[in-house]
DNA sequence: AAGAGTCAGCTGCTCTAACCAACTGAGCTA
DNA sequence: TAGCTCAGTTGGTTAGAGCAGCTGACTCTT
């Protein structure tokens, strides 16, 4: 009864105060007076809200209004995932088809439309792709993270790019951690480039085909990722 | 420390024993051994899986595996999108945006697509939508949720069918909290059913500007929501 | 014998009080 | 002046007690 009432008040002073991320929030005793209720409550109150990005709690230091990223989403998403695939279900897939969904549908509008900075830079983040491709693939995961990032800085819309970012965070972290089939680094490069190519040209059918094939591949690599047991694995983060 | 590390434990105690949506969970007695932690961290932890829909508390029952539904995504960016708005940032025209520019991609994949069933199920959603919108308007956000969740449950995804139904939520809870203006029903029925003719008739152009109309016409609403006060609607939810 | 009421026992919820640990900043020392 | 130390503040953790909601078995009534 209290604590999800004080989450809700909590919020409330967030949003009557106008306080922006990074802004502090009261202590604990403070909190404690302001709402009447015992450390403990306030505390387990807190506790949820820093679950949802709300709250930033920094030991030793103070309680500030946090960044609001969608970093609790990407948890979710991702134990979500996790739990079913070792269920047995076909989470890992859906998360993919829902990556495939939102891009390409983004992609055709994007086409012709991405400033010539950007494209530049995409060009780059290819480069070091193949780069890195060649000295055996580390830290190409990053690369693509930075592509897809900076593909969808186009948009104009930051919640966008955030999402997108989400999701690919959500889907790599799964893959990751149920030791899922490395790519092949040339062929990723292929398809990353490809898909710069047709943005420039400002071919939208083209583009988007470009998506899909590339995520033809990341569909293929899942299809082969088994059902392991999670005692084998025990360095995975869930 | 511990706190974040005993949340890590109980997600890997129901990874590792194939926990489903509803099993319970041990007891807080039984926690606090098996973690080796005192109660109050050990309900610290859980408050905080609680918040990520990942654990559900009934008090007097025993806790459980939680739905992990996409709930505290909808929370979390209705609160980040109500806070930013009070502090003058674009914040809801972003996530109509969010939601135009998901839906167009898809629903162009839709076109053609769409069982027989589930469009005629669409008709009878719009048909009761007009009903509604001449006996004043009740209930009509209901079901222009359901015609949403409908439409895209054609896409065989039940992720991807969740997200857009968050996204929905998401945006018709910070709307109403922040008294946004009411749609025109009647304008709003003559979109969806040109939404639906358009899917059956599978032209994807055609249905992708259906649905930007529709869009077109909720974020001339957004645009007219001013920043009111938060202390003049205190029944607003955040 | 069937039904309703009661109570014991589980469960999670809240509170108090004390101490531990991380960080800051003022003041001291070299 | 530069660096160190230490006291004070903040959150982290533990302990123990009592409150509150739910279940199921027991008992009493009909």
């Amino acid at each position: 009864m209290a604590a999800r009432d004080l989450q809700e008040r909590i919020k409330r002073l967030i949003i009557d105060r106008r306080l922006a991320s990074g802004a502090p929030l009261p202590t604990e005793p403070e909190l404690m007076e302001h709402l009447g209720a015992s450390r403990n409550s306030v505390r387990e109150a807190l506790k949820g809200l820093q679950a949802m990005g709300i709250v930033e709690i920094r030991h030793g230091f103070g309680t500030y209004v946090g960044a609001m990223s969608l970093a609790p989403m990407i948890e979710g998403l991702a134990f979500r995932t996790v739990a079913g695939h070792y269920r047995g279900e076909d989470t890992l897939l859906q998360l993919v088809q829902l990556r495939e969904a939102v891009e390409t549908g983004l992609v055709s509008r994007l086409a012709g439309r991405v400033p010539e900075g950007d494209l530049v830079e995409l060009d780059a983040l290819v480069d070091r792709m193949e780069e890195q491709a060649a000295r055996g693939g580390d830290g190409i995961a990053d690369t693509d993270r930075a592509f897809h990032a900076t593909l969808y800085r186009g948009l104009d819309n930051a919640l966008l790019g955030e999402v997108m970012a989400a999701f690919w965070d959500a889907f790599h972290r799964v893959h990751t951690d149920l030791g899922g089939a490395p790519q092949d680094p040339l062929v990723t490069c292929r398809q990353h480039r490809e898909i710069v190519d047709a943005v420039r040209s400002g071919d939208a059918i083209r583009a988007e085909e470009a998506i899909r094939e590339h995520f033809g591949n990341i569909r293929a690599r899942v299809s082969t990722t088994g059902t392991q047991d999670p005692h084998r694995c025990h360095n995975e983060r869930v």
